[in-house]
DNA sequence: CGACTGATGTCAGTTACTGACATCAGCGTA
DNA sequence: TACGCTGATGTCAGTAACTGACATCAGTCG
């Protein structure tokens, strides 16, 4: 058996999920979440960069998964078509997180500082996706466009996947709201 | 003659700006700001919320501007176009401020903090913009993503409008980016 | 068996903020 | 004129998010 108990991370991500979920985020300190994980402050804070952090410890993960499913995309697909595969591919794995995105959201919903981080997670998103646009021969504004408007797309989407009380298809409201770009957009 | 010199706010509000610009965001304390207007670090956070928030006291204004503008457009006018004369208008008043956009981006663009207070901003924008286009009977979820898309529109033209050297039109580049916009989300 | 490593603990320090209370010029009013 | 009120500022103490430096010590590898 090792010195110390395992999965020292795991169990600071649990803990920092229940105390955010029970007292909101603001009224958590680093301290506590520690203390549940049987850990220091100072430990927390060599897992996480900081308190925000511990809410989007997968977004690396599912920036790799957009790219990739962008990269798989038939060269023939237009632009936009690629980009919203990458994001029905992202909303695929977040549906299949089960409650966890749901829980996270309501978290994030009562703070502004995680609103924030939240925002800059996706502009990253936005950022990762025009890159593999710009990879597969798009050019400038377009690719740039083109991941901003996917990732308005996304975000439509997933409003609307969390106010519905679960039963919906993640990806279809994704490809829902494209046609809604698109028609707004059009002319 | 009062009983303290006058506009305390806007001699903050020169003082951070200076500071900011000579050694960076991170690098300078309220304390240090406060000073250098002669007033002390409490008076600083009387005036402003956050350090952040003193690069971000126009944004009210700016808000309002946008929304009376959207407001003004034809009844005939599509959504898409009443929302991007609003962001031409914010794009034309930006213009005006002289060096003041060109400065204040430089700033943000060394830190991370102040990205993501740039862009809760610009959420909050299409909010507001979101809300007027309901006012003007857009059904949801039109609303939200003609929104959305008007701030990607405002986003990819403020980039081209900082990276050319300073004599180019900017509500032309808005226009400019929501033609590139209606291309690529076009079929 | 001894050097080394890596995850953790301990501790002191900085800084962003916040609440409570003090100060005092100018203003209106008795 | 005197007097009390107001509002912007100062003072001070406190909390909590981090950060750097150093100590500890189980396992590992030579």
């Amino acid at each position: 058996m090792g010195r110390w108990e395992p999965n020292a991370r795991g169990r600071l991500l649990q803990a920092a999920l229940e105390l955010y979920g029970e007292r909101g985020f603001e009224q958590t300190t680093a301290a506590e979440i520690a203390q549940r994980a049987g850990l220091t402050e100072r430990t927390f804070f060599r897992h996480f960069a900081d308190k925000r952090e511990v809410l989007f410890a997968g977004a690396e993960a599912l920036r790799d998964l957009l790219v990739s499913a962008v990269a798989d995309a038939p060269d023939s697909a237009a632009p936009i078509d690629a980009a919203v595969a990458g994001i029905e591919a992202a909303g695929a794995a977040i549906q299949e997180g089960g409650d966890l995105a749901r829980r996270r959201q309501t978290i994030i919903a009562a703070s502004a500082e995680l609103q924030e981080r939240e925002l800059i997670k996706l502009a990253s998103l936005a950022s990762a996706l025009a890159d593999e646009l710009r990879r597969r021969g798009v050019p400038e504004p377009a690719a740039s466009l083109t991941a901003e408007a996917g990732i308005a797309v996304f975000r439509i989407a997933f409003d609307r996947w969390i106010l519905d009380p679960g039963q919906q298809d993640f990806p279809q409201l994704i490809r829902e709201s494209l046609e809604a770009l698109k028609a707004v957009t059009a002319g």
